[in-house]
DNA sequence: CCAGAAAACTACATCAAATGCAAAGTTACA
DNA sequence: TGTAACTTTGCATTTGATGTAGTTTTCTGG
């Protein structure tokens, strides 16, 4: 499992964390529209060019680390026990994907303000929608494929865009009237569970 | 309501539908990122410069009826009756949105192709995630306030963010396995019966 | 109908993001 | 150590978008 990652390897993965450090600083200390890939590559100390090597874009900058929760998410959905109920699946793996927002360690410092700037910033948003509405067609499709039995794919489509289409706005919409991120957070998980509830009533009419 | 309308004013709307029906011919001809402004604006007869004065974007010519839906919806909103729970409200309000993409009238004609262009080109899909989701916030705030007894804020935030992000996924999903623009839309209107259901189920514990 | 104000259009300059390309530099490995 | 593979770099180019200044068109009141 653990390489041993040669010169050239470590160099590119310093280059690329100091293209990360250097970006979002800029972004927190300046403003992201305000911030110019020359001077994210100069202050990583390469030439712009190379930024588009590592990046194709700017705004994938912000978003490098966009794939933990959804992983998350489906790995737990991978990791399905016999007595697993399509809900409680769907339960768990959202759960394990807030996880990855809300990680008690350090990273919380780093993840904090990018995750300001994506809720503020409209390009930012936009393109964590996109990405957010794309991981939720993965979960869509593996959440029917763990259990075909119980729902077929436009069900797990309307269950999981229910549930995270909730959460997603009822967190924001906290936000917006001046939650801090711990409170946007709970106001997400109770969304979470709000929508739950509604699914396994109507999927449990009959005991 | 029916104003008399100037020479100039005359002539803006006439550019402006120019611009627009020569951006989304050309958009549905050669491609979104293929076609540039410049293009629009020569198809259109008016200056690069122009175009600019009428859309803030190359992605707005796109989106220009995109509050056509939104506004429907909070009209019904607006207009509720004394009898009128937050649920029913909430699916009045779902119906004539979708109404506004279901418009039967020979408008079909260009709004299939302009929705072809949103689901396929990431940049217009993220844009109108977008604005959806912020059409998401004002129906909360709308929804809360019409039925302040029934929902707080959250609580609607939670049932309109859930109410159509299943019909999103599910309509999104349906037509990447594809399925018709009818078919789509079936699915979205059966997405939202099904989670309405559950909002149902969930509110009404005791009858 | 005309003169002057207001609005719209245009050309031009400029900037930033993004891409292609070929030369120069670095690492890997036999 | 020499050469193949890979990385970085500078340069040119395209495109979206914005500021500005000057011209043209429309409007209004006499």
């Amino acid at each position: 499992m653990s390489e041993v990652l040669g010169l050239r390897e470590r160099k590119k993965l310093r280059t690329r964390h100091a293209l990360i450090a250097a970006a979002i600083e800029l972004f927190v200390e300046k403003g992201y529209e305000q911030t110019t890939v020359s001077e994210i590559a100069a202050a990583a100390d390469v030439s712009t060019r190379t930024f588009f090597s590592y990046f194709a874009s700017k705004e994938d900058v912000v978003f490098h680390n966009s794939r933990d929760g959804i992983d998350r998410a489906l790995r737990v959905i991978a990791e399905r026990g016999p007595g697993d109920r399509a809900v409680d699946l769907l339960s768990r793996a959202i759960t394990s994907g807030f996880a990855a927002l809300a990680v008690d360690d350090q990273l919380t410092r780093e993840i904090a303000p990018i995750n300001h700037l994506i809720m503020t910033v409209p390009s930012l948003r936009a393109r964590g929608l996109l990405l957010l509405f794309d991981s939720q067609q993965e979960l869509a499709e593996a959440l029917h494929r763990a259990c075909p039995d119980e729902l077929n794919l436009a069900e797990a489509s309307a269950a999981v865009g229910a549930v995270i289409g909730g959460a997603k706005l009822a967190a924001f919409v906290s936000m917006r009237h001046g939650a801090s991120p711990e409170e946007m957070l709970e106001a997400g998980r109770q969304a979470t569970e709000f929508t739950l509830n509604g699914l396994r009533a109507a999927s449990q009419p009959l005991p």
